[in-house]
DNA sequence: TGGTATTGCGAAAGCGATAACGTAGCTTGA
DNA sequence: TCAAGCTACGTTATCGCTTTCGCAATACCA
């Protein structure tokens, strides 16, 4: 049984502080925020004051300093979709960026439903927060949020995601660049027949990626077959590309397509591909060779683990910190700044999918 | 460029709602927030000032609110490491059930840093949330956080954790019938070499398990051979138990160990010992079964799925909410609350990586 | 010696909202 | 007929903190 009644002491404010020591108000605050001021403060006084805040315990009240400062301390965070295994290592890039910052971030998680994303931004401008960073891969949100933030000055960034007339900074990785080193990589092994399971149209990295791959072929003389080249369907369901690379491949494998190598569009579509040659006995990589894109934590320890290209999540949150940081330091000391649109290296890594084509293979 | 200069229009304020609409603050605020006072107000009046309130854009001021309501609409949910791909569902069902309440989650991430952990906390107090979730399964935290917490009465609870002398709400699987869901069907498919990778001490859930399992094994007349029980060791990194299980089932096939099943402490564990069986060429589940513990979002997806016992987790965490938001409104109403110690059951998910043992396998 | 800087601190005005209390006019019942 | 209650709002006092302004005193310089 809990007593609401055990005395719930009144916290102790900044006023108890000042009376207790002998100053005022003002000068408490001063010294325990140490502000400019503080350099006209006598040490002693300064000591006094913090002894006295610390033996009483005094907690200063965030709520009663940014009404009054007009600063909240914290970002929010939308993210459209926290399940997708993408969001992880972004949400420690970010919250880790923040904490260093001494921000405090505001996670919200739209479902990948419209009004619940408008909802959250509506809750996360109510309380003033003083950036707002959007993590998705779809092409959802118009226009008129983006005017809404702008007019209100809140220093935005948007990650894994772009919008047209780009008013907003933006972190991505390089799609085109990512797509064809995986490639590349497929092509130095000596694969020439590759099945491609493209992204959906709605997702914004469908396009660069097919871009990179359509241009490596070009320059490398790489014939792209259209009867292997797949296109997932349009889902909202993050982990539903694992069901539909495994049914796809299979097609594939029931069409009796000839092809030594799968790139799909992304990790969960690769393992679902995997899982479907596996289970045709078709081996991953002895008979054909696999690749994904993201590397979400499964990658490596799925069996075999996955050749992918690495976007590196961790420092794409750090980075739209970092922006977001710059955009409100600078309204704070009435600068320009600018909007950035950072394109973020990938990285090949080459795990146990992917193996020099096999002579006794398909590969006339 | 951005310029700040772009006349960054003081947010529309609730005086300037009155003002506008010809009525006072008092009457806004009483209709704009729908209090019990709005029943003397007369319609015409309302729709004039939710009208103009509309009109003007109004957004009221969260921290103004908070600071003279005392209250936050907030709670903070500290997590001891977001990276455990335990913590993911855990989010989405706290998130929910929050969001069905109106409020906001604070989320933490302590980075398995005890001064990290308390850091937070801190800031969590500055800014007065009005509960408190902490997701763990480290026996990190010791009493006077607790004291801390409740001495300023702030209804907490905690999901898959339990701190000694309960005086705090927590949200636990049953650990133990777990473990006895897992061994029986094991023993159903008549396994009875079976190894197993305990826990490490550390964690909390790895005693009740090893209880289940015992007390099964007793009831059951099962042997348990000594030499085919392993330990994880103590580590704080929550992916780090795949490189262990993989190592200590390795181990196992060294020694030349007759066993026909493996009995995970948690899913990474088991896909660890998978990985080991594969590549020592023990087909699984043909040869070997093995099953985990968690049931997280790999375990279905992995090559071969695995067979597991699911945490509900997105249950775990809506609960943990919808008992600090009783402690919540218990407060506020001055009623009493109860800390309840929930066990929630867990439920055996077959998959394939589990099989009736082979007749021609080492089953003597 | 007088004037300017520097040092050390307090008084008071809010930030934007809510809650307690007032103040009317009007209805009702005995 | 008049106290009591309901209806329909407005006044005012905070909530806890920051910040500007202001006032002294002391130090410095010419």
């Amino acid at each position: 049984m809990k007593r609401p009644s055990e005395k719930s002491q009144a916290a102790v404010t900044m006023r108890d502080v000042a009376t207790q020591s002998g100053f005022s108000p003002a000068t408490v605050s001063i010294v325990l925020n140490n502000a400019p001021l503080a350099r006209y403060i006598a040490p002693a006084t300064k000591k006094r004051i913090e002894d006295t805040a610390k033996k009483l315990g005094y907690r200063p009240n965030a709520m009663a300093r940014f009404l009054r400062s007009k600063r909240s301390h914290s970002v929010g965070v939308l993210f459209f979709d926290i399940t997708d295994p993408f969001c992880t290592l972004i949400m420690r890039g970010v919250e880790n960026a923040l904490y260093q910052a001494s921000y405090l971030a505001i996670f919200a998680d739209a479902h990948n439903q419209r009004n619940r994303f408008e909802r959250y931004l509506e809750l996360l401008l109510e309380r003033h927060v003083e950036g707002l960073i959007v993590v998705a891969n779809w092409l959802f949100v118009d226009i008129h949020v983006l005017a809404d933030l702008s007019k209100r000055n809140i220093p935005s960034a948007t990650i894994g995601w772009e919008l047209p007339g780009n008013n907003i900074s933006s972190v991505m990785v390089d799609n085109e660049t990512g797509a064809r080193l995986a490639l590349e990589h497929l092509h130095q092994l000596g694969h020439r027949k590759i099945a491609f399971i493209r992204g959906p149209k709605m997702l914004i990295d469908s396009a660069p990626r097919w871009r990179g791959i359509q241009k490596f072929a070009h320059g490398a003389g790489l014939e792209i077959d259209p009867a292997l080249v797949l296109q997932l369907p349009e889902s909202l369901d993050p982990n539903s590309s694992f069901e539909s690379g495994y049914r796809y491949t299979e097609d594939l494998l029931e069409q009796r397509k000839k092809f030594t190598a799968v790139m799909a569009f992304d990790d969960l579509t690769a393992l679902g591909a995997i899982r479907a040659l596996t289970k045709a006995g078709v081996k991953v990589p002895e008979h054909c060779s696999v690749t994904g894109f993201d590397d979400i934590a499964l990658s490596s320890l799925a069996a075999p683990s996955l050749t992918t290209v690495r976007q590196p999540m961790e420092a794409m949150g750090a980075l739209a910190v970092n922006i977001v940081m710059d955009g409100i330091n600078a309204a704070l000391e009435k600068r320009d700044w600018n909007v950035v649109n950072q394109k973020m290296n990938p990285e090949l890594v080459i795990r146990d999918s992917t193996r020099a084509v096999s002579l006794t293979g398909g590969d006339d």
